[in-house]
DNA sequence: CACAAATATTCCTGATAGGGAATAATACCA
DNA sequence: TGGTATTATTCCCTATCAGGAATATTTGTG
């Protein structure tokens, strides 16, 4: 094996911190809202929300979209 | 700087995998789910269910509870 | 600036999350 | 195996999530 390069985005410590993700790798792929909420089988509502920082979000939920835009999420220890 | 050690624990892409860190760490760390839930100021029940899988669980919940565990979240492109 | 596209917010509604507390089921040891 | 601690599940309840759709607001361009 060579080597392999791995892109870090950030910490997720909150809803706030996984929406601004969210919202940034969304407009990357030229997704609008609607059309990501069409493939995460949810609604629009709950895109804008989830960007916006709603902590109550669904869990799966969340995991689900940041799965769809690429985004893998790692736990390690502090 | 010399060189620092990280610790992965592992990929989260569901409640079911939060669930299950959450519940190997809580026991490293002897606590009962019935301590884990007055630290984090939630119901025990919810810990149950959040050990147990259960995805509709809401996201900043389940951070705090990683968070109380020394559990870092980290996103990076898959 | 004007207009169009995108996003945010509101209203209405059914479904359910989560708390507390009680109980049932498990796990753990002497 | 019996007894205890721990965890899972149930019930009751209030609050609110998430969807759809309409509307308001913001953003991006010519």
């Amino acid at each position: 094996m060579v080597s392999t390069k791995i892109i870090l985005i950030g910490n997720i410590n909150s809803a706030k911190k996984a929406g601004e993700i969210v919202s940034r790798y969304r407009k990357m792929q030229e997704l609008t809202q609607v059309e990501l909420a069409g493939l995460a089988q949810t609604g629009v509502r709950f895109i804008s929300e989830l960007e916006n920082g709603k902590g109550t979000v669904q869990f799966d939920k969340v995991m689900h979209i940041l799965d769809l835009l690429g985004i893998e999420v790692v736990a390690k220890e502090r």
